[in-house]
DNA sequence: TCAGCTAAGTCTTGAAACAAGACTGAGTCA
DNA sequence: TGACTCAGTCTTGTTTCAAGACTTAGCTGA
């Protein structure tokens, strides 16, 4: 099977994969929400390959993640901001490092803290359920088909 | 920049992205969630190259996200469970599904729905701050250096 | 006892993606 | 004029991947 062909499948999973679901696509995505927005900015942030990067970014505005938007004229230049659809992005990116956090972090703890302004203080994230409040384990989630099932 | 490299940076995405961040890996768990264990079971599922496959699963066992155990002697066979720390990965595929949901779903609605056994709904995923209950936002957020940071 | 079967891989081959870094082009600045 | 900035493109050699044939160890039925 093919990456492209991946986004065909009727399952959420795979089509978010199809398109974030790269390593460099998900650092790209990091630095996004860190406010880079410019492509040398990016690159050398990452020390990722520009050819690369290129695809990555163009893949990004392409699906609606990122849009490009010109930051001046003479000469034309653009940058690369997180659109609505991008910034949804939001609770994955904070689970995957909240799970780096626990399981990775050193004996001194976690190389960044995370503040949420609206309560001021240090946090977590916690994934609850949108209708009783409290958090979901795996164990307590069964799958059926939905509606769009194919 | 190498792949092996990024899991030597002081950030936890960078750290979780080197464990689990390519697509088969996620797609991989995927399964591993809806309880398939066995080789031949993931490849056919999957359609995934068996030698991808044998590498994606060995990777995973080795980071302690999956573990291997004998089901029988005789021939010996083994199957790929989820250890505790995979199991940790739960909210962040959920969110990941949860994004394919609301933007990729078609008219029909999304391809599987969740219930929450606990509370008996159907749900979806919300992130919140472990401190004050409340969802969190993207721009509700500061970071700055922890402890642990380079 | 011998052919066929199952599960879990390994091997081979050609195609695609990647890393590193040189190069390009449009415009600015001194 | 020459140096500099930004956002790419191009080139070359290396690595990874897809597809599927092959292997190994033991079981099963005729």
């Amino acid at each position: 099977m093919r990456w492209n062909e991946l986004s065909d499948e009727t399952c959420s999973l795979a089509r978010t994969v199809a398109v974030i679901g790269d390593r460099w696509t998900l650092m790209v995505l990091r630095e996004a929400f860190l406010k880079v927005r410019r492509f040398d900015d990016f690159q050398s942030r990452l020390g990722i390959a520009r050819r690369v990067l290129t695809e990555r970014l163009s893949h990004l505005v392409e699906h609606g993640v990122l849009e490009k938007q010109a930051y001046q004229t003479r000469p034309l230049r653009h940058e690369y901001r997180l659109t609505a659809k991008g910034r949804d992005l939001y609770p994955a990116l904070l689970s995957l490092v909240h799970w780096g956090d626990r399981h990775y972090a050193g004996a001194d703890g976690p190389p960044v803290v995370h503040t949420h302004i609206s309560c001021g203080h240090e946090f977590h994230s916690v994934l609850t359920c949108s209708e009783c409040g409290e958090p979901v384990e795996a164990r307590a989630v069964t799958v059926r088909p939905g509606p769009g099932a194919g």
